[in-house]
DNA sequence: TATGAATGAGCGTTCATTCAT
DNA sequence: AATGAATGAACGCTCATTCAT
């Protein structure tokens, strides 16, 4: 993209390749709807390319199959993410985990569509996809904490999971609303990771009344 | 549907209703099995009925579509499950969350395989049941509590959804490993929940090595 | 234990079994018609189905594929007529090549629609079944002739695709014309296959009109 | 624009003339092996575009249809190669059929490729091509013969496909075989067109151990 | 009640053909 | 003339569901 633009107005080889890259992106766009709405299963292919408005086959111009889109539209998109996440720590001094946090929330709540595409979809593997970028993110501060007190080195993927099972909640918590935003969310997220759940919850007996309701169910 | 009609203390369901009970029992046992492992929409009917070894036409004696034996899957595993969960509760005189959490994370760690079933099931709403049982019991935690400092009363259900996003991840994390136990992972969760993740977690910075993987990727 | 077949006159298993060996029959008899009709390539299954009076989902109960019914089409097919030649050739006390040859082009006279499928199958290798089988008539044949003098032990497959050779083209001779039938066909090609072509056609040149004719096209 | 410069002698097609020519005798070039490697069927367009190194688009300036290439190959092939034989036969005074037959096997062999695409190709009509070309100059010396006793004028046609049965079958061993080259080749089939098959081949029953293997089987 | 053969709408996918560039 | 992206009819095939036995 940066590289040698001829002098000449004319752009390197758009022999087509302007239109073919429109139509792919066309498709990915369509797709990321699709799946949102369906889920990947749900989803058909003409879905997919009638709501890019173009034909079927054209679909098999640029996806070798339906598993295709969806990884390259989770994988786009997550790479995209990512390389944006990655330029926005870089930009601190002392990137911590609560900064961190914040560009990770940001990022997710403006791309919450791609997570939802992401979360819901298909095949159960790729569904962990998301979930294991975070992993990875939490156990590279984890290795380098000084001391996991009071757990122990072991603990370190367990901890991550559980980490990234808060930060999930919250993705998934904006699929249906907008409020908090990223950076209330974040210092939530953060008041809870950082000191736990408010500890009047851990005294108060469940109420009689709950096993009440259950009664009438 | 299955009311009791009690004039003879034991069995009073003549002809053939124990059989169909039975079979009835072997489809919702094999569709575990076949759920399990093949995920919603790549398990066949007759994957279902070989393995439960009756006619294909049997199934449909039983269960209206393919949908309602998946609900019926779930909602009786959850039945069952939560009914198991009530009682031990009520034997104890002060059922606090740490209590309560124990008992939860047992019956889930026995319990894998249809948290299996009701996690990676296909219709993507459907998959939100197990959270959402968890989510209500935690709001009755939140709603009785006297205090939510530093959290507001209108934040309880976003907090219910954070602390069911922790126990989602022990119940996944037992779908690839069976340690920690229950009770060692009641341990470690209810630790994080009270007192939050380690401390040095939050002022390490990440280290650019962190970066310096990426750019090879 | 032999299952007991039960004195009653009703036979061994019909459980629906009487239907679906008619319905494969139906599907044969269809896809026999269709397939000589066509060729391979250019049949498709619901002209086999639609013509068989069933689904298509149908077709799919009984064949795995296309491929499988062409297969067992020629294969039963070829099978059958297969039996019916051995059997023939068996009721002879000294079954020679003329005796076998006879019965042989009978049985192709009367299955002429069934080689036609076979000929003009679809994928090339398919195509080749019915004249190996030829082939390896021949075979024995000239394996146990004490001398093929003016040859040698080495060219008999050559031998035996020549005369291979000779019978394909009296069997596709037939798919435009009924006479000569099986028995003078038989006699004709007995006498050419023993004494060779008329002597006079190697003695005389190549008409100059032949030429002529040709410079006009 | 310079129209016809007639400068050189020979070359008189000016502008994209023989450009043209040139990227037709690569599309059909390259049609020959992708045709003669997967078949009529098999073959797609896009095949044959990429291995004559031209667009798709190009392929429909040059051939109506898939179709028209294959027709084109099989015509200008054989055409060609007729013309060769046609030219080798007028070398001769007096060219009989033993003479024709060299002539014939000669090129075939040098052309299998050409015969195995007109053998295996597509629409079963055209298949017939290869044969009724051999059945028309057969045809020529049958009617010219003065004699055709013991057959009767009545039985030309039937005995030029019987002759033709059996080059066909020389040209097929080719298609797996380079051996016996085609002198040798036109030997054994004159040999056995003349005199007939070895004598001893007609006395010989088919031992009981063909029976014995069937039934193996 | 249980069966399993039959169904057919609907899917993913292919590829000969067209046409704007 | 040459290109190749786009097209869409048509195929093979699956599988949830029905129903005669």
């Amino acid at each position: 993209m940066e590289r040698d633009e001829q002098q000449s107005p004319a752009v390197k080889l758009p022999r087509g390749a302007k239109r073919r890259a429109r139509t792919r992106a066309d498709l990915l766009s369509a797709a990321r709807n699709v799946f949102a709405a369906r889920g990947f299963h749900d989803a058909t292919i003409s879905e997919i390319t009638d709501a890019a408005g173009v034909g079927v086959g054209t679909f098999y111009l640029h996806f070798h199959d339906k598993d295709a889109i969806f990884s390259a539209l989770v994988e786009d998109g997550m790479g995209a993410l990512r390389g944006r996440i990655l330029a926005e720590i870089r930009a601190h001094a002392r990137p911590t985990l609560p900064v961190v946090l914040r560009v990770i929330l940001r990022a997710a709540y403006e791309q919450r569509e791609l997570f939802r595409v992401a979360l819901m979809g298909g095949i159960a593997n790729r569904r962990f996809q998301a979930r294991d970028v975070l992993v990875q993110v939490f156990a590279q501060f984890l290795d380098h904490a000084p001391d996991l007190a009071p757990f122990s080195a072991d603990d370190s993927l367990l901890l991550a999971r559980l980490l990234a099972g808060i930060i999930l909640q919250s993705v998934t918590w904006w699929f249906e609303q907008d409020e908090p935003g990223a950076d209330l969310m974040a210092e939530h997220v953060l008041s809870v990771m950082q000191h736990g759940f408010p500890a009047a919850l851990f005294d108060v007996p469940l109420p009689p009344s709950f096993f009440a309701l259950d009664e009438l169910a």
